[in-house]
DNA sequence: ACCTGAACACCGTTCAAGT
DNA sequence: ACCTGAACACCGTTCAAGT
């Protein structure tokens, strides 16, 4: 029977998941398939189109985990845990997959499920307070603060999730050209999941006290 | 005379402002030096530590822009402004080169001129009155924002700077399924410049609305 | 409708050998 | 010290031709 072009595509996301993004080739994907190069370009226009396809099958693993906004509760249920929610949601979906950020990160145009993504992200800013073009730049912070602090979790190597810093060597920052970063290091870096809650707290905070208030 | 370490670098450098990521391979950079490619791995180890050089020189780029933490001065002259500065800083740096946001976030070990942004955001966080392990999270935050925030500003094409979006034929959101998107569409997009300061200034006052009360 | 065969124009990297 | 020549093992993409 034919291969179709979902199969192109589930081929293509396992041989992501093996191997990464830049293992990822067309000709790889054709022989798991059984398949020669050419038949590929019959099924998808060419290599991006495939991986736009990817990325927002990504994006689309995490809408299960991003509360919708809930329009006519008035008032609405605490916007700030379902924006934290959200962002761990996204977080998650982009660690479940070896460079899982860069994927989402490095297409132009955002696929359906992306689209999606934002407006829930506006939808509960909006519900939070802010009033339209607000909310809409507030969604888009919380994104882009996402997606650029995974890209950099995931760089540092893919052990699996956590790290917890100790085994690290320590870089050795030289204290009077890097203080800060010297003496933080000294007090023990923090690991990501816990840098990461900070930041989308904060964020998140910012976001909730910019409300106007409310009736 | 010979080609030294720094003149693939300038060439690669040359190469990536006229045609973009990737465009750059190994092998166009040998010929504007005319030179067989083979000698350009006399030079630099492998295409990783060639990009490494490139991300640090577009980061030290930024760095005259980025205000250093004053120490000394009590109370620290306006912490908030400092840190608006440095963003719009980086982002700047970043637009300076095609794909400049992606050669930043795409590399594992932080050179120089990073640990040194990374450094100085620290430190006037500090001064913004945060303690020490938030104020990193406070920089990194606003470090992860600004570069995800240009990647995909860059990637949706490099019109060199601005663009007023009302030249787009706007691209229908279903007001349905994305009420939020559709209403956002109505009442017209913010352009980049304005999005990202608004981003900035989330993210700056919820950094400065966290400090303990100085003193 | 779906695929093969075969080619085209590229890549990054290595390495003996030359000067 | 610095580079050439030449190879190795790959890429993405196209397209006539087959079934």
């Amino acid at each position: 029977m034919p291969v179709r072009r979902a199969d192109v595509i589930d081929a293509a996301m396992e041989l992501l998941d093996e191997s990464g993004l830049d293992q990822l080739s067309t000709r790889r994907i054709a022989d798991r398939l059984g398949v020669r190069v050419g038949a590929i370009y019959w099924h998808l226009k060419d290599k991006d189109e495939l991986l736009a396809e990817l990325a927002d099958r990504v994006v689309g693993s995490c809408l299960a985990g991003v509360p919708v906004p809930d329009g006519r509760a008035d008032p609405p249920a605490d916007p700030a845990a379902r924006l934290t929610a959200a962002a761990h949601a996204v977080r998650n979906a982009m660690l479940a997959h070896p460079d899982g950020a860069a994927l989402v990160a490095g297409h132009a145009v955002p696929g359906p499920n992306s689209l999606v993504l934002a407006d829930r992200l506006c939808g509960i800013a909006r519900e939070a307070g802010l009033p339209l073009p607000l909310a809409a730049v507030a969604g888009d912070t919380l994104l882009s603060y996402v997606t650029g602090f995974v890209l950099q979790e995931q760089r540092r190597g893919d052990p699996p999730h956590h790290r917890p810093d100790t085994s690290v060597p320590a870089p050795e920052f030289d204290p009077d050209r890097l203080p800060h970063l010297a003496a933080l290091l000294a007090e023990g870096l923090p690991d990501d999941d816990t840098a990461f809650a900070a930041g989308i707290d904060l964020l998140v905070t910012a976001v909730t006290n910019r409300a106007r208030p409310r009736r």
